[in-house]
DNA sequence: CTAGGGTTAG
């Protein structure tokens, strides 16, 4: 397409200078209506509109700028943007969307100095830009190599665009830096942006952030709005600060803000501190419960360890009308998992894959391939593993931990090998299912070996689970001594679970004496620990001190300590429609 | 600007 018209197609029909036609507002009836507009539509070339634009002319009609606009789009069509421009120039007070149709024009003809001309005379008419036209003027500098105008019109860019916009970008992305940078950077503050940064640093794992922004005095002037709540009490959850979410919880109160939204997060919230009753409350006194709600409930449930609970809920939510999704089977099946109820949790994969809620999801696959693992079929795991798309390192400790717990250590190690080898980083629960994988099977070098390279190649910082799981395996293989040495020398003070560890190894090779020192430090440093009473029983009634027994058991009874006897538990007659039924054994 | 999800010793 070229640039350059005849001279005699650029005339147009006659019309006064607009400064001599009568000066009237727009009109107010609508161009629709109007027989000449009609005409307008069915001009196919530049000459029947030339016509057309007369007869607008004879009638008055070119102070209007809704014809003008479609006269400045009509020529622009057929390859006239010259003719355009000069309809566009008689307009007396072009508006964005006019400007809009003749950027428009020249752009799809190319002609890209134009547009910069005409852009800067457009800046000086109106205020209004957006993306399309910021679009359009960056594309006809890098046409016309005009780097300097491009500058230009970055710094318009940063200027007017939408730092909310920008804010959420950066958060969406995960780059929480970035998102404090646009924040900080902002002209002034206000309550969704302020919002927008709280819900970055929530959802990204910076809840101690998301709280510090939440009460710093400098935002005092801002109440928060639902939204800001309900982020909010989910930083409380994460953080396991519960004296916060119960204030952030009476401020919504204050500020009638216990709306479905904070309603699901204060579910969410108190089931994860273990209040269930007051979960329940909120659960039940809300009238209109989505899928969100029942998944709090459930999966608050289901994680802080009231899994008959749980799925009692998810037996209730499948007779009413709201549908589970990925997130419920996620839920019901880690509950399931725990008990190892193998024949509730087949139907539900079933379930799944009728409803296409497996496929290519990694926290699906990876609840499913746990809870294969934990029935203790590990082939049904594996198979599950082998077929999923795409696997995070959760998963890969997953599969590995459900070797660990049918003591194959082996394929564990195995599986250890191929996930360096795919060049994924294990976390510190990597390690921990491997480290118990070791244990399990007995295999104490290996275990040593990935305990220090854990330490010094991968520079975690071992937790009490790792400490127990060295305990576990040194003192399962009847390195006592050893054992008491690694506890004498950790830096952290033992708990419950490790001297448990410890002391049944000691039963395990009659190393009483062991056991008895161990159990003194115990009482030393808990002393109301009814559990540690419990496991000196156990290793005195192992040795046959009967009376050894009887005498601490009556010391627990004058410390008034109890403890609840334990059951085990095995699935009965349970069906897919059924309800949950479960013997308790022992 | 929106609440909910998978792995972790015995």
């Amino acid at each position: 397409m070229t640039h350059h018209y005849h001279h005699q197609h650029q005339q147009l029909p006659y019309s006064p200078p607009h400064h001599l036609e009568p000066t009237m507002a727009s009109s107010n009836h609508h161009i629709y209506s109007n027989p000449i507009f009609y005409l307008l539509g069915l001009c196919d070339n530049v000459y029947t509109l030339k016509t057309v634009h007369g007869l607008l002319v004879v009638h008055g009609l070119t102070r209007d700028i809704s014809f003008n606009t479609k006269l400045v789009s009509l020529y622009g069509s057929f390859g006239h943007a010259k003719l355009a421009r000069l309809v566009f120039d008689r307009i007396p007070d072009p508006d964005f969307y006019s400007c809009k149709v003749m950027l428009r024009w020249y752009f799809l003809n190319d002609l890209y100095r134009e547009i910069l001309g005409f852009y800067a005379l457009m800046r000086l008419r109106c205020r209004d830009t957006d993306n399309v036209v910021f679009s359009v003027v960056l594309k006809a500098c890098s046409e016309s190599r005009n780097a300097c105008e491009g500058r230009k019109i970055h710094c318009q860019i940063v200027k007017a665009g939408s730092p909310d916009a920008l804010l959420d970008m950066y958060v969406k992305c995960g780059a929480i830096r970035d998102a404090r940078c646009v924040f900080d950077e902002l002209y002034c503050t206000d309550l969704v942006s302020w919002t927008a940064m709280i819900v970055g640093y929530t959802q990204n794992g910076f809840p101690k952030e998301a709280l510090k922004l939440f009460t710093d005095n400098k935002w005092a002037g801002i109440l928060p709005n639902n939204v800001t709540i309900a982020s909010i009490l989910s930083a409380c959850a994460q953080l396991g600060n519960l004296s916060w979410g119960r204030l952030v919880h009476a401020l919504a109160i204050k500020l009638g803000l216990v709306l479905p939204n904070v309603t699901n997060a204060l579910v969410d919230m108190y089931a994860k501190f273990h209040k269930n009753e007051y979960s329940r409350y909120l659960f039940e006194q809300l009238s209109d419960k989505d899928v969100i709600t029942w998944n709090s409930i459930i999966s608050g449930f289901s994680q802080n360890g009231s899994v008959y609970e749980a799925l009692e809920l998810f037996y209730r939510m499948r007779r009413g009308n709201v549908l589970p999704d990925a997130v419920t089977i996620v839920s019901a099946l880690s509950a399931l998992a725990s008990l190892g109820a193998l024949q509730v949790g087949s139907s539900l994969h079933a379930y799944s894959v009728k409803k296409g809620l497996l496929s290519s999801n990694v926290f699906m696959g990876t609840a499913l391939l746990t809870f294969y693992g934990k029935c203790g079929d590990v082939r049904s795991a594996r198979k599950v593993f082998n077929s999923m798309e795409e696997k995070s390192t959760i998963t890969w400790s997953a599969m590995i931990g459900g070797y660990g717990i049918q003591g194959d250590g082996h394929n564990s190690l195995a599986l250890f090998g191929e996930m360096l080898r795919a060049e994924l980083k294990p976390n510190e629960a990597t390690f921990t299912s491997i480290l118990s994988a070791c244990s399990h099977t007995g295999m104490v070098r290996d275990g040593w070996r990935l305990f220090t390279s854990m330490c010094q190649d991968y520079n975690f910082v071992p937790s009490m689970k790792h400490y127990s799981c060295m305990v576990d395996l040194l003192a399962r293989s009847g390195r006592l001594e050893e054992a008491y040495d690694f506890i004498s020398n950790m830096p952290l003070r033992p708990d419950i679970s490790l001297f448990g560890a410890f002391l049944h190894g000691c039963g395990l090779y009659s190393r009483f004496d062991l056991g008895e020192v161990a159990i003194k430090r115990m009482m030393e440093l808990h002393p109301d620990e009814a559990s540690y009473y419990v496991l000196m029983c156990n290793l005195y009634a192992a040795d046959g001190r009967w009376n050894q027994v009887r005498q601490v058991r009556e010391l627990m009874v004058n410390r008034r300590l109890n403890k609840s006897p334990g059951c085990s538990l095995m699935e009965l007659d349970i069906g897919y429609d059924s309800t949950h039924r479960v013997a308790s054994v022992g």
